[in-house]
RNA sequence: GCCCCCGUAGCUCAAUGGAUAGAGCAGCUCUCUUCUAAGGAGUUGAUGUAGGUUCGAUUCCUGCCGGGGGCACCA
């Protein structure tokens, strides 16, 4: 064990002793780092909680409580009693030494636990439509169930990165219904394909009020595999558009283990939703349907399979938690998606509950907003969404010369760091200016500091530690 | 209409029910006649609104106002 992670536990335990001592009851007290220094390394609130049950001042308990662990808690040098009966702990100099030396004789693994250890998590994101080009609503999800997986491997977990690729479904016959009328076919100029392909989806989106049926019907066709010259193009667009995302992924720094394909987990949640109609699912209106409501007022109903046979998202997603486990048996299994599918998920857990109620357990969902410009900053070549290589593009052009590769370096940590720097589940304004900031709250920033930081800790290695003063010791843990 | 999420400083964001609500920009005040003033040192400034629970509320509950998302064959 770390020496500073016993230093809490010693307080913790200290603090139980006292109570059992004192004959008090046990109170789900918390012992916290401050962030304000001058209120101690340390800092607990026991003495409030036992107020009220005792009936007596907080202030009073909290002194009782000081006299009894002054002096008997290892590495504390000092035990105050603050405000309305904190009790603040203060470290003494040799612990921060200690831990110094600690720290610079074992750069690589500071940091790291182990608090998750042995578990097995699957993350899924980014989660790309292949029929439409990469965009900033993918690179936000990749940035954050990056960070995610990133986190749970440093916390000790075995991760297992998992991205859902959707190949099948009207978004993709929209797509292609642009393609078959333009009869174009890919060029092999990877960012032109891109373009057609990205244009060739917003065409038919546009077009869907109009040619809803045709599309429909198309879609049926792709589900199928039913018409030659269109699986046809259908293969070649899909061999593109995914070296156009391996090429993404590749820039944004992410290697996914497993690739899961709408187009296998149809077929598997569509049979398991089939299985089910009568008991929890029913049939209405042609189509097959979950009644979440009768369950749980705050859901609604929702398609599983249409009128024509075809899973929809709702019974992919039940597919797809089957198709991962047997790929990799999870403890957890983490869903990064936008906030817009939210109320569906909350549908599809409940359904799941009773289909699959051990991987319904397992299963958690963690939604992310949208990332927005500032009004009228960047038009979009497409008109409807930001690409990726759009976005990507600007904020290289923001950063001073620096030779095309450090450039693309910095452009992606300024993009990174911009949408982690705030609670995932919030829109995000991206400001490309601030995103390059050479000082403030920016990756740039952060990654200057960094290099900075590393260089110093290179010339410190092997230097002894001798701290003087508690103003010392604030320094250090700054 | 119903269901979710969000309203914190001029802007973009923080704050496991705790102490004086923190940052970064921007602003303001100082600071260069010798090397980066694209710098340094200070400083002003906020919990949408009305109640409730609590020793204590940005945080929990209710109403209202404002913004976003969702509510049957798209994802």
């Amino acid at each position: 064990m770390r020496y500073h992670e016993s230093v809490k536990r010693i307080i913790e335990t200290g603090i139980n002793k006292t109570l059992l001592d004192l004959s008090w009851e046990e109170t789900d007290f918390i012992v916290e780092h401050p962030s304000d220094l001058s209120r101690g390394d340390y800092s607990t609130n026991v003495a409030m909680l036992l107020s009220k049950e005792l009936d007596r001042s907080s202030v009073d308990i909290a002194h009782e409580i000081k006299d009894k662990l002054e002096g008997s808690l290892e590495g504390v040098e000092r035990v105050e009693v603050a405000g309305p009966g904190f009790i603040n702990f203060y470290l003494s100099k040799e612990f921060f030494g200690k831990r110094l030396e600690e720290i610079l004789g074992d750069t690589d693994t500071f940091g790291r636990r182990t608090l998750l250890k042995g578990e097995k998590k699957i993350i899924e994101y980014t989660d790309p439509n292949i029929f439409k080009e990469f965009h900033i609503g993918h690179v936000m999800s990749n940035t954050i169930g990056e960070a995610v997986s990133r986190l749970l491997e440093w916390n000790g977990a075995e991760v297992k990165r998992a991205c859902y690729q959707g190949d099948t479904g009207m978004h993709v016959a929209q797509a292609m219904w642009a393609l078959l009328k333009n009869n174009s076919h890919p060029t092999g100029e990877l960012f032109k394909d891109a373009q057609t392909l990205g244009n060739a989806y917003v065409e038919g989106t546009k077009a869907v009020e109009v040619e809803r049926d045709d599309i429909r019907a198309l879609n049926k066709m792709i589900h199928e595999k039913a018409d030659k010259k269109v699986n046809a193009m259908y293969e070649e667009w899909k061999k593109v558009s995914l070296q156009y995302f391996d090429y993404f992924y590749n820039i944004l720094g992410t290697k996914f283990d497993y690739f899961f394909f709408e187009s296998e987990t149809g077929k598997v949640g569509k049979d398991i939703v089939e299985k089910n109609v009568g008991q929890i699912f029913e049939q209405s209106e042609g189509a097959v349907v979950f009644h979440a409501e009768s369950y749980d007022p705050a859901l609604h109903t929702r398609v599983f399979i249409n009128s024509e046979g075809i899973p929809t998202y709702e019974a992919k997603e039940l597919g797809l938690a089957k198709v991962k486990y047997d790929k990799y048996s999870y403890d957890q299994s983490i869903v990064v998606t936008g906030n817009e599918i939210k109320e569906y998920f909350k549908v599809i857990l409940a359904a799941m509950k009773f289909v699959y109620p051990e991987l319904r357990e397992k299963t958690k969902h963690l939604p992310h907003g949208m990332m927005r410009l500032p009004t009228g900053k960047m038009s979009s070549r497409t008109g409807d969404v930001i690409t990726a290589n759009e976005l990507l593009g600007e904020v290289k052009k923001s950063i001073a010369d620096k030779g095309d590769t450090a450039q693309e370096e910095i452009a992606v940590g300024a993009i990174k760091y911009m949408i982690l720097r705030q609670s995932i589940g919030n829109d995000i304004i991206f400001d490309i200016e601030k995103s390059v900031s050479t000082e403030g709250d920016s990756g740039v920033y952060l990654q200057y500091a960094y290099a900075r930081a590393t260089s110093l800790v290179e010339k410190a290695s092997g230097v002894k530690v001798n701290l003087k003063s508690e103003e010392d010791t604030h320094e250090v843990e700054h």
